[in-house]
DNA sequence: GCCGTGACTTACG
DNA sequence: GCGTAAGCCACGG
């Protein structure tokens, strides 16, 4: 059954995220499959090949805040844009408490 | 085929 | 509680 690459598999989980929530590089590395792919999922993002259709806006720090090599237009506008799809924020960052697509803890 | 880098995470001091 | 260090995997040159 078809391993998907590696890329995929994390693109695969990012795209499965619902409007309105927000994950965790290492939460999504998780879901992809491992845990140590925190950093690929980084540099998936980066290479982003899919534009639009992999919503890297909702892939946040574990802190709940965008990373610093976002701003594919303003970090800011990261934020600005999270909002409109319903993310609840707290200041510069995301109120993992509710937004977090998560299942990692509670 | 090896080295360096990277949008991270976790652990220890 | 904060700061520093190490670990991990994949891609590009």
């Amino acid at each position: 059954m078809k391993e998907k690459g590696t890329f995929e598999m994390i693109y695969d989980v990012v795209m499965e995220i619902p409007k309105g929530y927000v994950a965790s590089y290492g939460q999504i590395a998780e879901l992809a499959g491992n845990r140590r792919w925190a950093r690929v999922v980084g540099y998936a993002l980066h290479a982003n090949p899919k534009p639009g259709v992999i919503p890297c806006h909702r892939v946040v720090t574990k802190d709940g805040k965008v990373s610093r090599a976002f701003a594919f237009g303003g970090e800011n506008r990261q934020v600005e844009l999270l909002k409109e799809e319903g993310v609840v924020f707290c200041e510069d960052r995301v109120d993992m408490k509710k937004c977090q697509w998560s299942k990692r803890r509670f």
